[in-house]
DNA sequence: TATTGTTATACTCTATAACTATA
DNA sequence: TATAGTTATAGAGTATAACAATA
């Protein structure tokens, strides 16, 4: 491959990419606001796994810790999540209920249904999963493992 | 592939889409910050080809067109664009300047080199791109057509 | 009467800074 | 003195609705 020809497809590469984003940002948006959850409680569901420390879901989430409080607030309103309190009595972790994890199923399940990826093809689908995770920063978060798809038995 | 397996990889895919999705766009912000241009500013000029009524920008960003009256002033101000009358007195087209090609290509090149696709090597660059522009809506934008890379050359 | 661009207004998301309770 | 969460405030991005000019 020619250095030019490299360089047109990392160009055109980067453009593509910033419009796919766009676009997947929009599906996920569509696709949560079905279901009458705003984008940052669906994301911040998605996010919670074992009861976490607000502080140290603001920087998983990559926002300020003062922005967790309102979503926290609102998940509360919700019903999907309650504040529970650590050991350290300035702590307090954000854990999600039953009525939440069943929402995060929902949310899952809807998203899943309405990405773009639907367009593709299941072996092309495993591909371009492999490339992305590629993609993410390297233990910035799990998903960043190599692919590794515990085959339906 | 069973169907057990393409369920998984589904939704994985959904979900590291996402992930992708806000990556790109941070590191797009960063990289657009880095030249001092906001980033609806950076898409715009990015979006912007031949001299175009206000109002087709304003479906081809998917945005509300009142949205692109602030838009097209702040690109006026830093010299980037220019508004020109149409035929129909109603319309006013926005046109690139010099000034703003230059800032284009400023904004590409940054970006690209900024882009979190500089990790894969150049075969699997050109993968990637390909199984992205299928990804696009078809006809909703030029991108969308399928890769040929004029090959250095 | 319908359409283009503008203005006025409001809403959502998010950050910064000051505050409190605890460590 | 430092840290966790909260509150108050501000700013960016974007949408809706009413409006003026033109078709």
């Amino acid at each position: 491959m020619t250095d030019e020809r490299a360089t047109v497809v990392s160009r055109r590469l980067a453009r593509t990419l910033i419009l796919v984003g766009e676009q997947i940002k929009a599906s996920f948006a569509e696709s949560v606001e079905s279901l009458g959850m705003p984008v940052p409680l669906a994301r911040t569901l998605l996010a919670l796994g074992a009861p976490e420390p607000m502080r140290d879901l603001a920087d998983h989430l990559s926002c300020d810790p003062s922005h967790i409080t309102g979503i926290a607030d609102r998940l509360e309103e919700r019903g999907l999540a309650r504040r529970v309190a650590g050991q350290d009595r300035r702590v307090k972790l954000l854990e999600i209920t039953d009525e939440g994890r069943a929402m995060r199923d929902r949310i899952i399940a809807v998203a899943t249904a309405g990405s773009p990826t639907t367009r593709l093809d299941p072996k092309d689908r495993e591909l371009l999963l492999s490339l992305l995770e590629r993609l993410l920063d390297d233990g910035a978060d799990e998903s960043a493992r190599p692919v590794e798809v515990s085959a339906g038995r």
